[in-house]
DNA sequence: CGTCCTTTGAAGTGC
DNA sequence: GCACTTCAAAGGACG
């Protein structure tokens, strides 16, 4: 939970971290002391989000139901005037603009505020905290923000403009909305994604367009999502950030009118998206328990997304175009390096969309708890219980008191679990940190070229684990600057042989999560190397030069990923 | 078809 | 309060 107590005065203060040195115990304390200010900066940006919008307390999660209708009307038409003006009816949205809150920090630049190489404008790195368009019209309920001042605009708009939702397929939460599948022909895996301001924003598919209602079909007289009753129109309109989260929970009350049998963007979840044909098609399984199935599915309440979550919903396509690669796992290795590299300003915007995102999921569904979804991986959770039961029926010669523990221990014995799992920001340096003491103590004095804007990179990049696996300076990896602004790429985002047993814990300790939540205790690989056990043989140093693109980078991993497999 | 991988962060549980 | 676990997204890979 953010600290909401935190005034955000140190946002500035400790911008910097220090960088690895891993000269013995000294630097030990240096990076533990790293790791505060780490702590700290991440913090401060919560801290940041928090004070930024004061007004979100803990008593502003209530949800208030009397917003300003007026003020409203009046915003949503300037909005929409300043639309027209500002394209012609075209309106581009971004591909950064993923976020669906709709951000529109000036509306002089309306498209987006990235520049076409992806950087921030000027004015959107002002970053107002979010001059929330009003984007309801009157009529439409709007979660506001009472104890925010009005002239702020800070109402929480959770009612998309329906002239969004054709607009960018981001708004949605849908992922096939996001898809890079749905990408409009100038998206090209092949040809990678045009830079050209126009279409770098996120393109979306003719047939994608073909299927989306005109943009005035939401206008008065055309419902096109009735409400089968007792549901406020807002859910309707409901800001698409939050349509995975409502959709699921309240679509069962949202009946497509017979003319619309294409779902609304904002609506469709991923959930009622996976049975386009209903559950009437041939060689479907019995329609009743589909049905069932359906009807859970719909119930089902997603987590909010998280300031990373959002950040990679905003440029997992800008990084698959980039990249030319689709695999979830490189790419949110790269993700994740790039997220630290990301400045503090930045991080903070994420920070404070997550921190709104929790806000609108609080007051939508205020007796939701994240561990209504625990157990959401039933079979997994089967598996452990099964095996939990054929260890207490095995043992009826054992007391069972003997071998539970023994199905514990790995676990709290494993030298890896430490440090990975917990994966905050308070372990995960630590672990990079005696990682690199061992295998970098006598690196390259690759700290010093750090940048100073990226000063987390080295110290909680997810890439140290290759640093350690490859042996390379952490010099060398993860989202460090060249000094003519290029992003170097690591050297080995991918640093184990997919689906390899054991390939957790002897390829990427200390920061590749032990996906604990796909790992049962006796299954666990964890469990065979211990802290003292000596390390698999480290595979020969790279020496690699730093890729000249983003996709020679994803190409310069995979070769690595290949080596390290032979 | 279900699960894993991979990332970070939030929130939950258990001690 | 700490350590650990689970789940959010994504889509290819795999059994």
């Amino acid at each position: 939970m953010p600290q909401l107590s935190g005034d955000g005065d140190d946002l500035g203060a400790s911008d910097e971290l220090i960088a690895f040195k891993d000269e013995g115990e000294q630097e030990e304390k240096r990076n533990v002391s790293a790791e505060r200010d780490l702590d700290d900066v991440k913090s401060s940006l919560v801290n940041e989000s928090e004070t930024n919008s004061s007004s979100d307390s803990e008593a502003d999660r209530r949800p208030k139901p009397h917003p300003d209708v007026e003020s409203r009307a009046r915003s949503s038409q300037l909005f929409e005037e300043a639309l027209r003006r500002q394209d012609g009816g075209l309106f581009q949205p971004s591909p950064y603009m993923g976020y669906p809150f709709f951000m529109i920090p000036d509306l002089g630049n309306l498209c987006s505020p990235y520049l076409a190489n992806g950087a921030l404008t000027p004015s959107a790195r002002t970053y107002l905290p979010f001059q929330w368009p009003l984007l309801d019209v009157p009529g439409r309920a709007v979660i506001r923000d009472s104890a925010t001042p009005t002239h702020l605009s800070n109402s929480v708009p959770v009612v998309q403009h329906p002239h969004m939702t054709h607009l960018s397929p981001l708004l949605s939460y849908s992922p096939e909305a996001f898809s890079p599948q749905r990408a409009s022909p100038g998206f090209s895996p092949d040809a990678g994604m045009s830079r050209t301001p126009h279409t770098a924003c996120y393109p979306v598919s003719p047939g994608g367009m073909a299927q989306i209602p005109h943009p005035l079909g939401w206008l008065p007289g055309q419902p096109m999502y009735p409400i089968a009753g007792g549901f406020s129109p807002a859910a309707l309109a409901m800001n698409a950030s939050m349509s995975s989260l409502v959709s699921r929970s309240f679509s069962p009350r949202l009946v497509p009118t017979p003319q619309s049998s294409i779902p609304h963007p904002a609506i469709v979840s991923t959930a009622v998206k996976q049975e386009p044909g209903g559950s009437s098609q041939p060689g479907k399984p019995d329609p009743d328990m589909q049905q069932d199935k359906e009807d859970d599915r719909r119930s089902y309440v997603k987590k909010p997304l998280n300031a990373f979550m959002l950040y990679m919903r905003e440029e997992r396509p800008k990084v698959v175009a980039q990249c030319k690669v689709k695999e979830s796992a490189t790419i949110n290795q790269i993700l994740g390096q790039r997220w630290h590299s990301l400045k503090k300003e930045d991080q903070a915007k994420y920070y404070d969309m997550a921190r709104k995102e929790r806000l609108l999921h609080s007051e939508l569904h205020p007796n939701w708890s994240a561990r209504d979804n625990y157990g959401k991986k039933k079979k997994r959770k089967r598996k452990c219980d099964a095996q939990l039961e054929a260890a207490a029926a095995a043992t009826t010669s054992a007391p069972a008191e003997d071998f539970l523990p023994q199905l514990k221990r790995p676990r709290e014995e494993t030298p890896l679990m430490h440090a990975p799992h917990t994966q905050t920001a308070h372990t995960r340096p630590h672990t990079v940190s005696h990682l690199t003491h061992t295998h970098l103590s006598q690196a390259s004095p690759a700290s010093s070229l750090d940048s100073p804007a990226t000063p987390t990179t080295a110290l909680a990049s997810p890439a140290a684990p290759a640093a350690t696996h490859t042996e390379h300076t952490h010099s060398s990896y993860g989202g460090h600057m060249s000094p003519d602004g290029e992003q170097l790429q690591p050297l080995s985002l991918t640093t184990k042989p997919h689906r390899t047993p054991l390939s957790r814990s002897t390829v990427t300790p200390g920061s590749s999560t032990p996906s604990s939540s796909s790992d049962t205790p006796t299954s666990s690989p964890y469990t065979a190397p211990s802290r003292g056990s000596p390390p698999p043989p480290p595979p020969p140093p790279f020496l690699v030069p730093p890729p000249t693109s983003a996709h020679g980078a994803l190409m310069q991993a995979f070769s690595l990923r290949r080596t390290n497999q032979l």
